[in-house]
DNA sequence: CGATAACTTGATGTGACTCAACTTAAGTGG
DNA sequence: CCACTTAAGTTGAGTCACATCAAGTTATCG
């Protein structure tokens, strides 16, 4: 069997993998499978290291199994620019192109299912169902990029630290139905106060400021630094400038 | 012949399309395209027409021919953020999602190559080639996105007044090359003031201020609201805090 | 040629960045 | 396990770029 190869999945089948339903793995028939099996191997990476390099030749690809990690873009004059975080279950790397214009790097520690590009590249043009559920999700993607730009640059500060953490908040929702049950108002940021600010378009002193007048407005309690207590959502929601429908479509990205 | 089908693509046969070369439709086979002059049609809309208003359930996609689609995303607060400009050859439309989360918005008139939704979604599961080709140019649309949130969020309003200077002066040297040649430096931007405001997450107070800050540093003159001479193209470029590296790769999406 | 929209210019207020000091948390080695 | 070091986060004061409100000017169109 393929589980005693050592560049395979430790899980032994991908449909045993933690995001397997919820990647574009899951439009594989049982061959596809078989096949991504083979070309696909776990990989790990510590917190701030860099998975690719921005500008450099790509040669890896693959799904996000655990962790965060941010997509990001350094300009000429030093501060850099998060274009994008990716969580367990999306997909990591630019296909079809020699190199990334992002660099990709682990927000958190991180766990990859990661392959090599040019296999995997054959694999898609191989298999069109597949690669007809990777264009969705990039549709998906492009969607999600516009709407967080529009809310990145029409809002202020504290409208754009409301959103994020609710959607936030909506989402450490999905991740802890198992694990312990933590109450569905805790919400975990695993970024630093830098990533968020560079994520948010601002700086750590301001949004340092805005998640403490929210604290001060009884909004939200501040546990500590990456985690925090929403004691008022529907106040929360009013400092975002959303409406709910809009900030859940959102979170649902 | 097809050409004398109402529905039909006036041209006769895409071959003859203007932007069949550079748009998706280049990747079809002898009968894909046969089977794309059948579904696809010309419409106009005049500026300032809805071409698929946000949120509502989406029929229609295709290729931008002729003029400027802007895609936006209306907030409560009432203001609008450009979040997208398709030139001709662009894909309009959002495939295989019931709506469209943002408004098509006519810049300037407008010619398509429309086409059914639902038709040209069954074409491209008949044919995984273009549908490769959609997911090529997704994939570097959504590069071009996050580069553009990028250059939105970490740069002031004048760096990004001549980045756009810049990106337009690129785009409109391709356009003129054959009608009556003006002259390499001439820019045309066929956005109102305000448009190009919301592209750039500004206000056409501030815009028209940076303008004229450019005019009377005679970087650039002010033929009228519309056409502008590049006089001083290095230093336009140092104004934008970009590289020319970046700039012409930003142009070239 | 008059009316309406588009664009420009001016005056003013403020949200957010910058620089700087301080506090708290997280590692590290003896 | 605790002192030490370094990073991460918070708070404060000062400044400035940009939004806003308002008035004027130039285009555009019936």
């Amino acid at each position: 069997m393929n589980s005693a190869v050592g560049v395979s999945c430790p899980c032994g089948k991908c449909v045993n993998c933690a995001v397997y339903n919820r990647s574009v793995c899951a439009a594989a028939s049982a061959d596809a499978v078989e096949q991504l099996n083979r070309i696909s191997h776990t990989r790990t990476f510590s917190r701030g290291s860099i998975i690719q390099a921005q500008g450099e030749a790509s040669d890896i690809v693959g799904n996000v199994v655990e962790g965060v990690v941010k997509l990001s873009n350094a300009s000429i004059s030093g501060n850099e620019h998060i274009v994008g975080l990716l969580f367990p279950s999306d997909f990591f790397g630019r296909l079809f192109s020699e190199e990334s214009q992002f660099s990709y790097e682990a927000a958190t520690d991180v766990t990859l299912c990661a392959m090599n590009k040019l296999a995997f590249e054959r694999f898609l043009v191989d298999h069109p169902k597949v690669e007809h559920e990777m264009l969705k999700a990039k549709l998906d993607e492009l969607d999600a990029v516009r709407e967080w730009a529009a809310i990145t640059n029409g809002h202020t500060t504290m409208q754009r630290v409301a959103t994020l953490l609710y959607v936030f908040s909506r989402r450490s929702k999905n991740q802890h139905l198992e694990s312990g049950a933590p109450s569905d108002f805790v919400v975990h940021m695993p970024l630093s106060r830098r990533d968020i600010a560079d994520y948010l378009g601002t700086t750590p002193e301001t949004l340092s400021r805005n998640i403490q007048t929210l604290a001060r407005a009884k909004v939200i309690r501040i546990m500590n630094a990456k985690h925090f207590e929403l004691l008022n959502v529907s106040e929360l929601i009013k400092h975002s400038g959303e409406t709910r429908t809009d900030l859940d479509r959102i979170a649902s990205h």
